[in-house]
This record gives structure tokens, sequence and C-alpha cells, in this order.
DNA sequence: CGATGAAGTGAGTGACCGCTCACACCACCG
DNA sequence: CGGTGGTGTGAGCGGTCACTCACTTCATCG
């Protein structure tokens, strides 16, 4: 690992070896899933011995949880940054935060962590509690920047989520006709 | 287990064992999802030994396709009935299916087993194409009974993959106000 | 009856899993 | 210089996993 090229100690190197462990994790899991996947796995993508996974993460599970808070910063921050860049440029703030998020399921890591996230949350209540936050905070948001009413909303999220789905399973560049049906925008 | 105790012992047919199983495993899978749960704990659930189990789904592969099949089923014969009752009642079929699937959802663990299939379907390429045939089964089912257009069917669907994901984080229930503003109706 | 084949299991097998521990290495400080 | 504290690892431990095999029990039929 290349070393902080200056500076005094702003960032411990643990926290930074954190990030890079998040990182590989959501590269590894996202192909089995969190429980599928063994921590060897995410130890030898980030890089390090499983040992020291670890002491970073004192549980596969705050492993995973930390995982999942992550993927959904993420979504967050884009939904932040779309809205912004939209009122900005006097633009949609809705149509932006939509078209931002089927940009994001472009990135296959990102959206199978999702529903990962999603099917762990049936046996992980820190994870159920993680996906729920998330939720709060980008229903709030949308509605704060975009001011659609509840059934606007509603159908907003679910858009999202037959994307994330469809995606999961192979649906998208399919020429069935349900296939076209379901993931055409 | 029943007849242990007594000297009799009534033999099933392989056939109608591989039902039991079925039944049983998707209780047991839908906690802990395919990946996470071990075969000793479907075999338990079903009340026969392991080594049997083994004999009935020679991997845990076909057994995790088995069930994923056979909650694709259960959802398309829940969608054909409701159907076929509304037209005989004069009732709006779509409108009918719709309140089908609400109910279907009730049922903890057919949902769960959903959202595990989506998950798994990311490394099981057999279950992404169980998944597949099930849309595909059901998009032409509601499209012929109902005969809506591209869109409504996309809302359709759209709405309920977003009853899924709230049932699975455990939404429903939730006095907040971003839970009650997606799973309301 | 004895034979045949299907139903069903106890007792493993080797591989793998999450997790631990003793210890090495290195930068900095007095 | 030696000490201290954080970074990092090799080698395993106990337990569990998917899967197997030798074996028994049962129903059926000539």
């Amino acid at each position: 690992m290349a070393p902080a090229t200056t500076t005094k100690r702003t960032l411990s190197t643990a926290e930074a070896r954190r990030e890079t462990v998040l990182e590989a994790a959501m590269g590894v899991f996202c192909e089995r899933g969190y429980l599928g996947t063994p921590t060897k796995d995410v130890a030898e993508a980030a890089g390090i011995s499983q040992a020291y996974l670890f002491r970073l993460f004192p549980t596969k599970s705050d492993l995973v949880v930390a995982v999942a808070q992550r993927a959904n910063d993420r979504i967050r921050e884009a939904f932040v940054k779309a809205a912004a860049q939209a009122k900005a440029a006097g633009e949609d703030p809705g149509e932006a935060m939509g078209r931002v998020y089927g940009d994001l399921l472009e990135d296959r890591t990102l959206l199978l962590n999702l529903i990962h996230q999603f099917a762990a949350a049936a046996s992980m209540p820190e994870v159920a509690e993680a996906s729920r936050a998330s939720f709060a905070e980008l229903v709030a948001l949308v509605e704060q920047e975009t001011g659609r009413d509840a059934e606007s909303l509603q159908r907003f999220f679910a858009h999202g989520m037959l994307m994330n789905t469809m995606a999961a399973i192979g649906a998208p560049g399919r020429d069935e006709r349900w296939a076209q049906l379901l993931t055409g925008c």
C-alpha cells in the first residue's frame, strides 16, 4: 500500500484499511451473498490476512452490516449530488434522481449488494434496521427535493425495486417480450 | 419420527416424500436463505435423515432450484385462480390479481423465499432461469387477463416488488411516515 | 417361503468455516 | 538505546458443511 503522501496523522492507517476492506468486500459479497461468501475471500480481495480482517471487524456480522451501510451511503450520496446538480441547472430533480438510480444499477456490484442486503435482513436485525434507515432517508430526500405526493413517491421507489429485481435475475438485455416490457423505461 | 416407537413403519413413495421435503424446505430456507441454511435443518424439518434427503435431491443445488420453482408455481396458481374467480363474478381480474398478491405476501414464508430466490439468482444460473420463466408466465397471464398496456403492467409488477422489499425489511406495521407512505396501497 | 428392489438410516469423510493466539515487524518517543 | 503501541501474520482450533457408504427394514410377488 502506498503511504500517505504527506501531512501528519489526520487518518489512522487502520481506518484506511477498513475502507479498503469494505470496497473489496462489496466486490466479493455481490456474487454469493453475505452468508455464502467466506471471510477468507474478503481478506484475500482486500490484500490482508484473515486474522487482520477479524481485528478490523470483530465478527463477520459487523463486516456485513458495515458493507450494507456503505452501499446505502453510496446511493444516498448519488441522490444528493444528482438533485443538487439538477437544481443548479434548472432541471427536474425527480427525473434526475430516477436517472441516477438507473445509472447506479449499471454497477452490478452495488445492485447485487442491495438485494443481498434485503435477503440478509430476514435473519439479521441490524441489516434490516440499516435498510429501513436508508429508505427513511431516501424517501425524505426525494420528497423534499421533488415535492411529489404519496402515490408518486411510492411509484418512484416501486420502479426502483423492480429494476433491482430485473437486474438481479438478468432480465435486461433479453429480447423476450416480458423482459422488454418490465425493464423498459 | 412418528412410527419410530411402534414396530410398524408406513413407507411412502419417494415422490410423496419429495413433496414433504419441498414444503419443509420452504419453511426452513426462508429464515437464512439458501446458502445460509444447512441441509441438516431441511432434513430435520422434513422428518427424514440427511442421507435420505440426498437420495431424493442429489445435490443441495437441486433442492434449491426445486424450492424456487415451487414458490413460483404457488404464485402462478394463485393468480390463475384469482383471475378465474374474478371473471366468473364479473369483477376486474387485474384488481383481483393485485389483491391476491398482497394476500400471498401475508405468508412470510413465501415472500422470503422469493427474495432469497432473487438473491440466489446472482450465483445460481438455474435459479435465475427459473425466476425469468416465472416472470414470463406471470406477465403473459396478467396481460392476457387484464388487457393492460405496457406502462400499467410495469406498474403492476413494480408495486409487487416494492411490497416484497418492504415486507423483507420489516417496514409494514411501522408508524414512521416513510413506511406508511411506501407500504400504503 | 425366499428373492428383489425400493425406502430409509447411523456413522462417518474430508474440506471448509468463523475465529483466536502467539508472535513478528515497524515507527516513534524519551 | 530500550520501550511502547499499533500494524500485520502463520498456524491452527473446534465446529460445521455437503455429501457418501454400508447397512437395515419394508412391501410385493412368484
